[in-house]
DNA sequence: ATGGAAAATGATAATATTTCTCATTAGAGG
DNA sequence: CCTCTAATGAGAAATATTATCATTTTCCAT
């Protein structure tokens, strides 16, 4: 499996180090967007030694390839998340006590295709994606209230 | 005009200073998103010497009494703009050059309902607010590949 | 297999953004 | 006008991310 993104990296012309293939794999394993203290947390439980600089090197390296995409959640730190993962996926994220919830099986490309016709002809700009952010409360902080 | 927010402020128990007023004005005046920064440059222009601190600590207070929301365009800041002028507008992000176009009059109410519901009764979570980012390649981008 | 060029890494310094601290100032009700 | 308390300014501190540079590693051609 690691074989495969061998592959892929050598298809950039990048190199396939360790540390560069323990990343992907820790986001295949997770199936969810993490922080890079996250990925770096996740390395170290796995044994491996990789430093902060290259968690950020290759978070990046992994966004421009198209790997990864960022998502955010206003708590003051980036999240990385895989696209192939994410598509028609979106979050709910309580405006309370701060937990996101990933909500997939959207049934909305209709919604989609629509924009990305009106935005290709009112703004010529040209959508390659997207991502919801639902604002509210969560089960817990609704009886909390 | 400012006399309406001095009685908002109050039915909060905030007290009306003149940062505070001065902050919600360059809102309503430049009617788009703003970082911090931006939100200090502004108020310089404007000949009102306020601190750092002080921005920082208005925008957090304008979110706690929903007047303001967060949005994040990957760029590394919180950006800040007011709901009043948000309802209905999402952003259009270039993932080449990080420029940011805002797009209103989506029409959406039906999708956004759906929505609501399925998550309710999925997640019992109660959505108050939603945004969408849509990724992908501006006018100017589009022609210098 | 081995050597060498180029890329990647680790450690740490630097930068950027946001939050905290605390002494001082100012708003609002009496 | 006085007083209580919240708000502010200035700067320190905390957090997150990026840059620097010497050293190590990958990978391709030998």
């Amino acid at each position: 499996m690691q074989e495969r993104w061998r592959e892929v990296f050598h298809s950039f012309n990048k190199k396939a180090t360790p540390s560069r293939c323990a990343i992907v794999e820790v986001f295949e394993e997770k199936k969810k967007h993490l922080s890079a203290e996250e990925v770096y947390e996740c390395l170290r439980a796995k044994k491996k030694k990789v430093g902060m600089a290259t968690v950020y090197r290759n978070l990046d390296l992994l966004l421009r390839m198209g790997i990864l995409r960022k998502v955010n959640f206003g708590d003051g730190k980036e999240h990385y998340e895989m696209i192939r993962q994410a598509l028609q996926h979106h979050h709910l994220i309580c405006t309370r006590c701060g937990e996101v919830i990933d909500c997939g099986d959207v049934e909305d490309a209709t919604f989609f295709e629509r924009l990305r016709e009106d935005f290709a002809r009112k703004y010529r700009f040209s959508v390659a994606s997207y991502h919801v952010s639902f604002y509210g409360l969560c089960a817990r902080c609704q009886d909390d209230l």
